[in-house]
RNA sequence: GGGAGCUUAGCUCAGUUGGUUUAGAGCGUCUGCCUUACAAGCAGAGGGUCGGGGGUUCGACUCCCUCAGCUCCCACCA
């Protein structure tokens, strides 16, 4: 069969994938081999791929086959998040979209709703990673709210509330007007930006809640909440204010009298020193007011928007309230000034809404414990982070954690398992039928029917960090003391985890916590933290900026081989990747040239009565050599996790060492058969080539591979071991080099003379050449013969130094003895220089005594062999002049 | 406001406890080639006073100080 001059991935991606699936390749099962477990981070269910995701589970990928490959029971497992906020948000516009409001629809409505949408459109990126190549064990595949594993969650609530760290209480919390939902600390965005500073007139107080003439003035960046304002604050020190004491001032616009209060937490510099004190919508006016027994009033809805309670511009979103009390605070002479100010403003990590810290009641598990063991865990080794700058930012983290709002004002996700008796009171247990048993105690009159269940579903990351264990054993989440089962005992912890450090807080450290909780052990050894997947200027990619290739898209275009390759090629971990299309179109060259590497060595013809030429011999023995090096060299990469250079290390090894140099040393000469020996070798080069790099690119290595020979039945490349690095030849590699810059130094005056490949040349030595590796310079230079000598060379050649040794090809006529001459001038003056360096450093007396014995001996060889060349080269200028 | 990190060729980055022929790679650039595996290719070439300054050392891209620029993380919005 004659293979095409392109190689085309359309099909063959395809047939390989289904053909691995249906030999189960990926499936693993616990058996006496060392496993090797990663779990995927578990995108959103309803999420699309991106360019993101094809970086991580690329390199996921890379890691489970290779370790397959090294023998290890490898098991991938894939699943998806439900992702509550998120989703939820994208059900209700789905809805809206449709006229349907959710306000509108019960809660187990909304629930068929959301669980349509999630059969619909879940799973589309499990599918869509199958095209990227992706070996998981597709057979485990999991969802977070799977029954069993939204069983393990409550569990682990109810775990949790009889440790004693869970609890429930009104505290100040970070409120998403958009989401109406309670976010985590984590959840929230602190972004400076630009607002006005208002200065506002203050009126004292004549005591029977009419103004005087005398006013203070307090800076506010939030006019529409001082309608909620319980006193203004100043600092006990601040003399400017001390005529305040005890007096009242009145609210602007609706004439409420509240008490100057006195404390430290006001700086005199800021602003006017004077602060009004907010509690219901501020954390610091919160506390204050808790100092001061300040009464609390709330006057900003689950929206955003002014309530009754303002009395004023009720009903008003809260940012066009500021707008119209501004105007209404000038009509009224209470606005002093305005002025520009920026500041930082949180925003919802999800709805990019504008945070509101508002008083409700949520509940919280208590993280100080937690944090101290899963602090340990990365102080001591037990995993690993690479980079491992990430420490620092981790610790930091785990030193100032608070504890974690785990309610959300929800639908979609794990509904809290507490219930409520009609009096109030509540029980936490993990099914209804446990919750009244409960609930009698404490009141034998209570029923089922007046039992009712908190409203609230638990933040997704309390379902996700139990994510290692759960996808192996639902049981052992919220039971420390239970035996694991023959899947968890086998798996965990798992090895390594690749996600972006975007998530190291909300994920990896609770994950962390969790594994030290339930399996008194980490989850994962290793947690390997990539950049964030950038375009080549270096911005984020976004919908918006239309900078964000779709990998599906990519994949069709170049094939999936290509666009791993593209995004490996710019990885390097813990560093942003800067992904440009270019590097896809690289990929897919590299694809190419394997591919035509092939057919090159499929299109040889052995002829058995050939014996092996010098050359071939010299190849062959060589690139034995360069194999186990570079193998040596890869091995070591991918024990640091430096994927691309691993990579590269192959490439190079492919594309220069193999192609360039051992192919066209061993090719034979047009017509002619190769010999056995040289071609059963060069096949099985060819073979050692094509399982390094098939982590990077599983399909074309498939495809070539079984095309090599016939296979068995069910054989494939996936599963045969990766080539290891046996003991090589360093000066063997250090002389074939030699010989390769000679080569190089002569297809260079081949080039400038403009002297055609085909013509022989003649070569002459002077000095030690390596005579073994003369067939590698004389095939491929082109040179028909060489002669040794003790003479320069003249004006009717050109002569050039391979390292200490001198080599001359006479070329008559093509002479420009003025131009060779200042050549070889350039070369001494340089070598000159080169050698007073290394004299200045052997005639200090300290180098000499104080350098490490081989550093002066290398010295010394310098020296020798600066010396040697300069020599060769004032000959080879005496002898130039001398035939002028 | 607090903390961490980065700055090496036109671009993206290596440089692994300071010494390996006066800094390496990939891409891009330039020159010459449609040579019968591959123009998605082949052959060759050019390109950096390692951000500035100072110090330690026999020796600094590598360690310390300092200045400048960039990035990220954390932080309760007067």
């Amino acid at each position: 069969m004659e293979l095409p001059a392109k190689y085309s991935p359309a099909g063959t991606e395809d047939k390989w994938y289904a053909w691995w699936l249906k030999n189960g390749f990926f499936h693993s099962e616990p058996d006496e081999r060392e496993p090797y477990t990663i779990v995927i981070p578990p995108p959103n269910v309803t999420g699309i791929l991106h360019m993101g995701h094809v970086l991580n589970n690329t390199l996921n990928d890379v890691l489970v086959r290779k370790a397959r490959m090294d023998g290890k029971n490898a098991c991938w497992v894939p699943g998806t998040d439900h992702a509550s906020i998120a989703t939820e948000s994208k059900v209700v516009a789905k809805l809206k979209a449709e006229g349907i409001n959710k306000e509108d629809l019960t809660r187990e409505e909304f629930l068929k709703y959301a669980w349509e949408w999630k059969e619909k459109h879940g799973g589309i990126i499990l599918n869509q990673l199958r095209k990227l190549g992706a070996s998981c064990d597709w057979d485990r595949t999991k969802f977070t709210m799977d029954p069993d594993l939204s069983e393990a969650v409550i569990n682990t609530f109810v775990y949790f509330y009889k440790k004693g760290y869970i609890y429930r209480g009104i505290r100040m919390v970070n409120w998403d007007p958009v989401g109406h939902t309670a976010v985590s600390d984590e959840e929230v965005i602190h972004r400076d930006t630009v607002s006005k500073f208002y200065h506002l007139r203050y009126f004292i107080s004549d005591g029977n809640g009419n103004p005087t003439d005398k006013y203070i003035i307090i800076a506010t960046t939030r006019p529409e909440t001082i309608m909620a304002d319980a006193a203004v604050c100043i600092n006990p020190d601040d003399e400017r204010y001390h005529w305040l004491k005890g007096k009242k001032v009145l609210i602007p616009l609706i004439n409420k009298e509240i008490p100057i209060i006195e404390d430290s937490y006001v700086e005199m510099g800021f602003g006017t020193g004077c602060l009004k004190v907010t509690p219901a919508h501020d954390v610091n006016d919160y506390e204050i007011g808790l100092r001061h027994n300040l009464p609390v009033t709330d006057i900003i809805d689950d929206h955003g928007r002014l309530n009754e309670k303002a009395q004023i511009l009720v009903g008003e979103d809260r940012f066009e309230a500021r707008k119209k009390i501004e105007k209404m605070l000038q009509e009224a002479g209470n606005l002093e000034k305005t002025e520009d100010y920026t500041s930082p403003v949180g925003y919802s990590e999800r709805t990019n809404a504008v945070i509101e810290p508002r008083l409700s009641m949520q509940w919280f598990l208590k993280m100080e414990a937690l944090a101290k063991d899963a602090l340990e865990s990365v102080e001591s080794g037990k995993v690993k982070l690479i980079p491992d700058k990430y420490r620092n930012t981790y610790r930091h983290w785990m030193e100032n954690v608070r504890d974690w709002c785990i309610s959300r004002q929800l639908w979609w996700g794990q509904r809290i398992p507490a219930y409520y008796l009609p009096d109030g009171r509540y029980v936490v247990a993990a099914s209804p039928e446990e919750a009244l048993e409960e609930a009698r105690k404490l009141d034998s009159t209570v029923t089922a029917g007046v039992l009712r269940q908190d409203d609230d579903v638990l933040d997704t990351w309390f379902s996700s960090w139990l994510w290692p264990i759960s996808v192996f054993d639902t049981h052992k989440a919220g039971h420390p003391e239970a035996e694991p089962n023959r899947d968890l005992a086998y798996y965990y912890p798992t090895n390594d985890l690749v996600t972006g450090p975007d998530i190291l807080f909300f994920w990896v450290a609770r994950m962390i916590m969790a594994g030290n909780e339930f399996m008194n052990d980490v989850p994962f050894r290793n947690v390997y933290l990539t950049g964030i997947v950038r375009d080549k200027l270096g911005r984020k990619m976004s919908k918006t900026l239309g900078n964000s290739p779709d990998p599906l898209e990519l994949i069709d275009k170049y094939g999936a081989d290509g666009v791993r390759l593209g995004m490996l090629l710019c990885t390097s971990a813990g560093n942003d990747i800067l992904f440009d299309e270019s590097q896809v179109e690289q990929g897919r060259n590299f694809c190419n040239k394997i591919w035509n590497a092939y057919r090159l060595m499929r299109g040889w013809s052995v002829d058995e009565e050939a014996s092996r030429p010098e050359a071939a011999s010299v190849a062959v023995a060589w690139f034995g050599h360069k194999l186990n090096a570079v193998l040596a060299e890869v091995e070591d990469h991918y024990s640091k996790f430096r994927i691309s250079d691993a990579l590269m290390c192959i490439y190079r090894l492919f594309w220069d060492d193999f192609c360039s140099w051992y192919l066209e040393l061993v090719k034979p000469a047009y017509g002619k058969g190769i010999d056995r020996g040289t071609y059963e070798a060069t096949a099985a080069f060819f073979d050692s080539l094509l399982k390094m790099i098939h982590p990077f690119m599983p399909f074309i290595t498939e495809e070539l591979w079984q095309n090599m020979e016939e296979r068995k039945e069910g054989e494939t490349i996936m599963l045969q071991r990766m080539p290891v690095s046996s003991s090589y030849d360093a000066g063997f590699i250090s002389r074939f080099e030699m010989a390769c810059e000679a080569v190089v130094a002569i297809r260079g005056i081949r080039q400038q003379k403009g002297l055609p490949q085909k013509e022989g040349l003649s070569l002459r030595i002077r000095g030690d050449f390596p005579e073994d590796m003369l067939p590698v310079v004389m095939k491929l230079a082109n040179v028909s013969s060489v002669e040794k000598s003790t003479e320069s060379g003249d004006a009717s050649g050109v002569t050039f130094m391979v390292r200490t040794v001198e080599m001359y090809v006479p070329l008559t006529g093509l002479v420009d003895v003025e131009e060779e001459l200042a050549k070889l001038q350039a070369a001494l003056e340089h070598q000159e220089k080169f050698l007073a360096s290394v004299r200045k450093k052997l005639s200090n007396e300290k180098f000499v005594s104080g350098a490490p014995e081989q550093v002066v001996a290398l010295e010394r060889r310098k020296e020798a062999d600066s010396l040697s060349k300069i020599g060769g080269l004032k000959a080879s200028i005496e002898a130039l002049k001398g035939g002028k």
